[in-house]
DNA sequence: CGACAAGTTGATCGTTTTCAATGCATGTGG
DNA sequence: CCACATGCATTGAAAACGATCAACTTGTCG
């Protein structure tokens, strides 16, 4: 399956040569619906409402709280971040979306983005008009299926906020987690680069920055992580599985 | 609109009287597919595969966790409590529904139920078997549009526990939603009767049981709660209002 | 009446936050 | 090229909020 190149932007469709015709690797949609056995016409239903968008560039936003809502979005490459401001002003993170990941699910329901979205380095994305999405799944029950089950799958994400966990708990929990989303992607699993600031990841975690560094520190000195700025390896895995195992319960 | 009577039972369709049938006030799918000007055959197809189930008393369950995930189920009458138990087997609180709201829906992805679902008094359901929802939906476009809006809703909903929040606030944005919730279904926002025992309303909140009876107390004192045991009156909503306000953003 | 569960209240302890200062990169203008 | 500003990260000391432990009260039901 080849890949469409980087430069094909907003609004144009995606190469198709002749009869055939191409998915981009990274998109959320595209796995799922190529194994249903669609019929060629409706495969095409479905590529030609997929729009190619960006680049972001880091601290470019994607999307505003309060913005019509009108797409969802697989992210095909880079980071992205949601957040809130609160009664007080103060950003609340709730998410970082890696390849594959799709923005703008809560939105459905409300018309607008109840959220903003922001690229936390060159981001490029998929970007599908849900209306239409929406018609062509009432056609393609296979789509239909994928997206219950994404919308559903995202129900349950909050257990990592939810829970009345330790400091420790919390941070070995988030970086398991985005260990096993980057091994999914076919990245390594015990190296990963972290795209978001320290602020972000306690924000996120509901911690004090202060608190992310002192568990990052204790963890390092005793051999489980190697941190060097934003480069991670994670050095025993075994032992923040452990950690994380009240979190994850699995 | 007539309500068929709570003897109806698992299995037994709907009173269908000649050319009329009727939904279940209560139900969170009636509203919203018969404002969608619908063709009688259409509705009526919706409403074959509706089961009265219950009732549950307190204490039975309605599903637990890793049953075979089959149906989506709208509270009738009465209070659900879901919850998991985590890696030490510690009960954790996800959620109470109040009738006209929808359990289940964190299900569709995984074919079994991540959780357990409790009834707290006595309790009835209108259940859906999934899978004919979803191949209905594809020839009722309200009714798939419904659905994702239902589950887009949900995605949010983790806010109260999501945050960084002090017990106060916590317990102020509990009440205030739980005033909202019986508001929206008719009942009166100022006055309830409180389902749940404290230690639940602790655990969903993530706060020690302890905390949740030194709150109340205190909002008892300065004269912005009243409360008998599980009986409950809002005398200031303003001040509650306030507390919430940080939690709830609006 | 008595036993048990749920709820309340008080005293103490601990983890995390907060406040404050420093370190360390990167970038900018003289 | 250096001096300085800026932003993010780290470290230390102190304070606060909620948890925990323990005792007691209340209500409920046999």
């Amino acid at each position: 399956m080849r890949e469409p190149p980087l430069t094909v932007l907003s609004g144009t469709p995606i190469a198709d040569d002749g009869d055939e015709f191409t998915f981009c690797s990274t998109c959320a949609f595209s796995a799922a619906c190529l194994s249903e056995g669609y019929d060629k016409s409706q495969l095409r239903d479905l590529h030609v409402l997929v729009e190619h968008v960006g680049p972001f560039r880091e601290g470019d936003h994607v999307f505003r709280e309060g913005d019509p809502f009108n797409a969802i979005a697989a992210v095909r490459a880079g980071t992205v971040k949601t957040y809130v401001n609160d009664a007080s002003g103060r950003e609340q993170v709730l998410g970082f979306f890696l390849p594959g990941e799709v923005i703008g699910l809560n939105a459905i329901a409300s018309s607008r983005y109840p959220c903003n979205a922001v690229a936390l380095d060159t981001v490029t994305l998929c970007r599908f008009s849900f209306p239409m999405m929406a018609t062509l799944a009432s056609r393609m029950p296979g789509l239909q299926r994928h997206l219950f089950n994404l919308l559903s799958q995202d129900i349950g994400k909050a257990s990592l906020l939810s829970g009345n966990f330790t400091a420790d708990e919390r941070l070995a929990a988030f970086l398991v987690m985005l260990s096993r989303r980057f091994a999914e992607r076919g990245f390594s699993p015990n190296r990963m680069r972290l795209t978001m600031a320290r602020t972000d990841i306690a924000n996120y975690l509901r911690l004090a920055p202060e608190t992310v560094s002192r568990v990052l520190r204790r963890l390092q000195d005793e051999g489980v992580l190697k941190v060097d700025r934003r480069d991670m390896e994670i050095l025993q895995p075994a032992v923040l599985d452990e950690l994380a195992h009240h979190v994850l319960r699995d």
